[in-house]
DNA sequence: GGTACAGTTCACCAAATGGTTAACAGTTTG
DNA sequence: CAAACTGTTAACCATTTGGTGAACTGTACC
């Protein structure tokens, strides 16, 4: 669901997770570090992000093992590209007519 | 600010509205027939939009002319398609490694 | 078995969010 | 000028959000 996904991204801390992630994969210790917040309080950023299908956790012994989930963050991604799409062609249509006029 | 930015993209009828503007400009009354809140939620979810740079209004008698500020968007779309550009370069050499251990 | 470790859940809190109705400000029009 | 119209602001409310410290669950290790 594009909504709960723009949710997810929508706190600097979950898009800096993100970027973190993009890295590579990491666990919930490694990621909480690069935080002036709690752990409890990464702990439920990570449920978020999880729930929004943007991270996937595999359970290794007593570590969590965070890995961005592509597909996901795709949908979101394509709503801005279409909605630019869209604004650009609108943007070009304005362009071309100002042109005209001045030709 | 990307920060206002995916704050602003958060709310489903943020999102609506985005669309509606993406068709041209409206009125505030125009965008807030399309919706089932009232009109003073709507005119808060104006303002939202307007201080994150998204959209833009023209107040001409007493009606207010809404156009989107494409230039804004853009600065989302952009860490959108570089984070999925990471993630694509990433999962490719992961691929690239799959297929030399096959090959 | 006992202790250290990784992480979540619980109980709580303050602030932000999203909605409402009523009142207001400015503009148009009879 | 008065009434109608467009839109915002004000005051209020319930819910969600984002944070905390303390307690808990499960794993690792001596």
């Amino acid at each position: 669901m594009v909504n709960s996904l723009f949710r997810a991204l929508s706190h600097p801390i979950r898009r800096e997770i993100v970027e973190r992630l993009a890295a590579g994969p990491a666990t919930v210790g490694e990621v909480s570090g690069d935080f002036a917040v709690s752990k409890p309080a990464i702990s439920k950023h990570l449920k978020v992000l999880e729930e929004s299908g943007v991270l996937s956790r595999v359970i290794d012994g007593r570590t969590h093992v965070l890995s961005l989930e592509t597909e996901a963050l795709a949908e979101a991604t394509e709503w801005m590209v279409r909605q630019r799409a869209i604004w650009t062609r609108l943007f070009d249509v304005v362009e071309d007519h100002l042109r005209e006029e001045q030709g």
